[in-house]
DNA sequence: TTGAATGCAAAATGTTTGCACCCGG
DNA sequence: CCGGGTGCAAACATTTTGCATTCAA
């Protein structure tokens, strides 16, 4: 998890911009780094376990304000919501199944070869993480077969 | 375009299954086929130009049926509505520029070792049309350095 | 004729916004 | 204290669903 949640260090980020500190920020960060990729809404029930005031309007907020900050990030895994995941989460590739819907995470060396050739053939710059890739997975590749 | 708009290859198709031929779905076909990737609201939109009652929940209703028939596919593009487009259009890759929304298309070449490593590796197929790619545009790219 | 398909309206999701009150600094 | 932050409710955007009517076969 690299520095742990407790740091100030984001505390004095927060406070440069003329942020404030508030519980609410901080259970949302907390929640998207224990969830790892979490929807608001898996997001605003988490922070709701220490904190069951908490409205999912602050949540979206905070989101985009720690978003803003570096500290968090999202990816669109398809249909549904975003998922969210601390910023300092190594990179990777999300994987994602269109017949059984499961999620799994590859590093981003598959995509090397890709994204030199974007980079050298389209001048386009890949966000790997940002991205999901579709298809089936091997479990279900196995069972229509 | 391959087959032409009128051919009754589909007609067929749809009667086979016990589903009807209606001035709605063969507008909607039109419409995704015309449109390239479209959302629901820009097809219905466009079916309107014709037909002006029709309601959106029948687009939707349509696509879904049109998609089931292997008709058409959609890809997500992002945040926003997912794209349809006909599914004898070449295969595809999105590339989605983060700065600018900017939707670029290119060949699924790019992307052939990663394909195979992912098929290696993980025993994922990779559905290589569904997928977009988020990223900078060459445009964007040259506009922040 | 007959049930599949449509139109309409309401519900279900997911996200954003206006505003009065609250509280961190 | 003061202005940023929160909770709440309402507005929005998108998609789905129930139901009476319509129409393709």
């Amino acid at each position: 998890m690299g520095e742990s949640i407790d740091s100030p260090a984001w505390h004095e980020h927060l406070r440069a911009r003329g942020y404030r500190l508030t519980p609410q920020r901080q259970l949302v960060l907390e929640a998207v780094t224990s969830l790892g990729h979490a929807t608001p809404d898996e997001i605003a029930e988490r922070v709701r376990a220490t904190a069951s005031g908490v409205n999912i309007s602050t949540v979206y907020r905070t989101l985009e304000l720690l978003e803003e900050l570096g500290l968090v990030t999202h990816a669109h895994l398809g249909h549904g919501a975003p998922t969210y995941h601390a910023a300092d989460d190594a990179d990777h590739v999300h994987l994602v199944c269109r017949e059984c819907g499961g999620i799994s995470e590859v590093p981003p060396t598959v995509l090397e070869t890709a994204v030199s050739r974007m980079a050298a053939e389209h001048g386009f710059t890949v966000d790997v993480g940002h991205f999901a890739i579709f298809g089936v997975c091997a479990g279900c590749a196995g069972r229509v077969e």
